[in-house]
DNA sequence: CAATATTAGTTGAAAATGTAACTAACAAGG
DNA sequence: CCTTGTTAGTTACATTTTCAACTAATATTG
């Protein structure tokens, strides 16, 4: 047993690589943690959820998104309103920044991926990302 | 932009999860964290080291391992001994109950990793590493 | 419909991590 | 040698994460 071969270790230096290589995109311009980036995301690239949601998609603890949607609240990046029908939760949405500041981290992120395309060559990024979504999922 | 094709997050999400599968292998059994595991497993496999040496190795911040070496002292894992030559640092090894729980987790890992091969299939798995270890070194 | 359970989300305390400043030992240039 | 610099490692403090307990709203069941 060889630890360069171990999957998860290899999975976490990588991931911890690329996620330190990115992470200063919305650390730096906005200020933003992992989390609150990650809750932006998911806000703009499906309209408007509940936290809920966001942490059933993005497996985040609840804990951590409540944290985070505060955070976001904080920079006038999300709104959250009440659900009249169920006012247990409430429908986060973007303000203007907050749907500006997502357009503009998103072109970030399209292209960081497309640089990491290249070095890796297509059809190895298709192998590589394919098996990313099954391990994903956990067994 | 698809969130679920941004690499960053996918290597999170599949590391996430594949790591959260693994650690009650050394949580449970050891009470161990996912640092001392590395370190643990660094000294195993790679005989006696300086603490320098696994955090370039492993790419772990010397406060971090500084505290993973004390918890496997506590533990009674490891020992520290002094190197005359340069007293600065000192060569980090296995107790004889060190070596039993690598022995352990190794297995236990060789196994976890061998599960994940015949989920995956040889070929994938070997385009998967060569692409992670490809993205563990940054650029 | 009253009691109980579940769900969404929040909060506070404890654990872990990251940052920066520090000590102690060695190295090198003048 | 002796100042200055570098290296290995620790410690203190701030930030972040996790865990457990909590509130408030809705659902369920007897």
């Amino acid at each position: 047993m060889d630890l360069s071969n171990f999957l998860p270790y290899l999975l976490n230096q990588a991931a911890d690589a690329q996620g330190a290589a990115f992470s200063p995109t919305y650390k730096d311009r906005y200020g933003m943690l992992q989390t609150e980036w990650r809750i932006l995301f998911h806000l703009g690239q499906y309209g408007d959820l509940a936290a809920k949601q966001i942490c059933d998609r993005a497996h985040i603890h609840k804990t951590k998104a409540s944290r985070g949607v505060s955070a976001l609240e904080d920079k006038r990046f999300v709104v959250r309103e009440e659900v009249a029908k169920d006012r247990r939760h409430a429908l986060l949405s973007l303000t203007a920044a907050g749907r500006a500041a997502y357009d503009d981290l998103s072109m970030a992120a399209a292209q960081f991926d497309r640089k990491l395309q290249e070095r890796l060559g297509e059809d190895d990024v298709q192998t590589l990302k394919s098996c990313l979504r099954a391990l994903m999922k956990n067994p």
